[in-house]
RNA sequence: GUCCCCUUCGUCUAGAGGCCUAGGACAACUCCCUUUCACGGAGUAGACACGAGUUCGAAUCUCGUAGGGGACGCCA
């Protein structure tokens, strides 16, 4: 590893929510950033004009910001005013520089204008692939005199710039996870750096940008590997210092496919909708490809940043497994302090509408009891619905319970025993007495005892244990849901 | 088609020539805890893609085959 101070970035085209293998992406280029103590520079790369929005652009901040994954330089998540030394920091706004770029390579012969239409090229294509050789373009405006260009250009003619492919021979890449990798320089024709539209085309501008803005690591997805032959051209004919790379694994869907929309949920914002802690996607997409040293599987972003080396990238592609992701979550969630879990759940619960107690004790000891069954934060909702003043569905799985010859009296002890208490709210004690007292008037015992007790509470026959229940309800719901319950009998 | 990359339990992975009778985690299954559900605990089952070579010795190195992925854009 260079001396020189570490400078990594993540450059996403916005068009749209953040992937979550963008997410990977960013983060382990966070990570090794923070590791180094160097410098995590976000730059968006809006150059396909059709595509990128500012709205996308807002999108993915607000994401990389939910994920915690804060940079040093670009765009300020809130006003999106450039902060850092290298701006601008969004490619739409660098285009004079691209230009003077490529004026420089037109000028030392290294590139040239080309007018090609899109229907010559096509031809082209397709004569190469049915000749059985790669499908590149041979330009006829390669050694054209610079003059007749320009000639045609003064005529309103807006060409493409082109780069030249000249010499051949091997590019050696290499790679921080690949290890060494081979380029043929045949791999490529004559490039575009420039559109006719004046806009430069992706691989010209991550050169430039990531040698202007001093960029010493490079991770990035596997597909750029290919890409990264052109850009070692462009590196060399600008003279500018190669930064180290490492190429990542793509993340695949349980089919073994490219992760995509049809596999269902893709985007961070998705998970963060559906109840996911940052810190549990986090964790879980770090070790889609990178592993910890000492094999932890819940880890925090301090013990990443800690642990973090590129030795420990995997090169092979790994399957997102929603499932594993789900114990990650659940594991994450359980050990959050309840002062802070309650923060995380009560948006989903606002949401939901439901009337609940707003005292610290009962908050606590009811998320204490709940959040073993839950998963995401999500699951809160129908969970706290139990313990809710609102009215409670009775499900269809308590029909066999209340068909029951012995639940009618049991439910009756029940309601009376409630409404005799003194207090708002019953105590795990206050109730075992109760339900010992029913047992012994009414000579029902086990399941059939409990089994009506606890539809006459939460609606179904099975869920959370009774004496962890029934202390957070309070007294007049408890009797409104047994009149409910009874009044089916 | 051409070039590049990848290949260890169903899934994520550990593994840098002898520590491998291939380890861990999720999922599955069994048992324990429990008057249910969940949590928790203890177990069981489950993999080096295939074929050659190098070596005293290969999951690990080399070559080939097969499969998968990526690139070949005026997308990124």
């Amino acid at each position: 590893m260079s001396d020189k101070a570490v400078r990594v970035r993540f450059a996403p085209s916005p068009t749209g929510y953040l992937h979550v293998g963008g997410a990977r992406t960013a983060l382990y280029n966070y990570l090794f950033a923070k590791r180094h103590g160097g410098k995590f520079i976000l730059r968006v790369e809006d150059t396909d004009e059709e595509r990128s929005t500012e709205e996308s652009m807002r999108m993915q901040i607000a994401d990389l910001k939910w994920l915690g994954l804060d940079w040093d330089e670009g765009p300020n998540a809130e006003t999106l005013i450039d902060v850092g030394p290298y701006g601008p920091y969004r490619q739409s706004q660098r285009k004079t520089i691209y230009e003077e770029h490529a004026d420089k390579l037109i000028a030392e012969d290294k590139a040239y204008y080309c007018f090609m239409t899109d229907a010559e090229i096509d031809v082209q294509r397709q004569q190469s692939v049915k000749e059985g050789r790669p499908p590149q373009v041979n330009s006829p405006y390669r050694d054209w005199p610079i003059e007749k260009a320009r000639e045609r250009m003064a005529k309103g003619e807006k060409p493409s710039v082109r780069f030249k492919v000249v010499e051949k021979k091997d590019y050696v890449l290499n790679d921080l996870v690949r290890g060494q990798v081979t380029f043929p320089s045949d791999m490529v024709g004559d490039f575009v750096m420039l559109r006719s539209s004046g806009m430069p085309v992706y691989n010209f501008c991550c050169a430039i940008d990531d040698a202007l803005m001093k960029i010493t690591h490079v991770f990035r997805a596997e597909e750029h590997l290919s890409n990264t032959l052109r850009q070692m051209m462009l590196y060399e004919a600008f003279g500018y210092e190669l930064p180290q790379f490492g190429h990542l694994s793509i993340i695949l869907g349980s089919d073994r496919q490219k992760l995509s929309k049809r596999h269902g949920a893709t985007s961070c914002h998705e998970y963060n909708l559906n109840g996911y802690l940052p810190e549990a996607l986090n964790n879980f997409i770090a070790l889609l490809g990178w592993s910890s040293p000492n094999a932890q599987e819940i880890i925090s972003m301090k013990e990443m940043i800690e642990q973090f080396s590129p030795e420990r990238l995997n090169a092979s592609p790994a399957v997102f497994d929603e499932t594993k992701l789900s114990w990650v979550n659940a594991t994450h969630l359980r050990a959050l302090p309840s002062e802070e879990l309650w923060r995380r759940v009560e948006p989903y619960l606002r949401e939901a509408g439901l009337t609940l107690p707003t005292d610290a004790a009962w908050r606590s000891r009811a998320l204490d009891t709940f959040k073993t069954s839950m998963n995401n934060l999500k699951d809160s909702v129908e969970l706290f619905r139990y313990v809710s003043e609102d009215k409670m569905p009775v499900g269809d799985d308590a029909k066999e319970i209340l068909a029951l010859p012995t639940t009618k009296a049991v439910l009756e002890a029940w309601k009376s025993g409630v409404e005799a208490s003194t207090s708002d709210f019953m105590s795990e004690e206050q109730f075992l007495k109760l339900q010992d007292s029913i047992k012994d008037s009414q000579g029902v015992k086990g399941k059939n005892l409990f089994q009506p007790i606890r539809v006459a509470v939460i609606g179904k026959p099975q869920g959370t244990e009774l004496k962890m229940l029934i202390p957070l309800l309070h007294k007049r719901t408890l009797v409104a849901r047994a009149n409910e319950v009874l009044s089916r009998l």
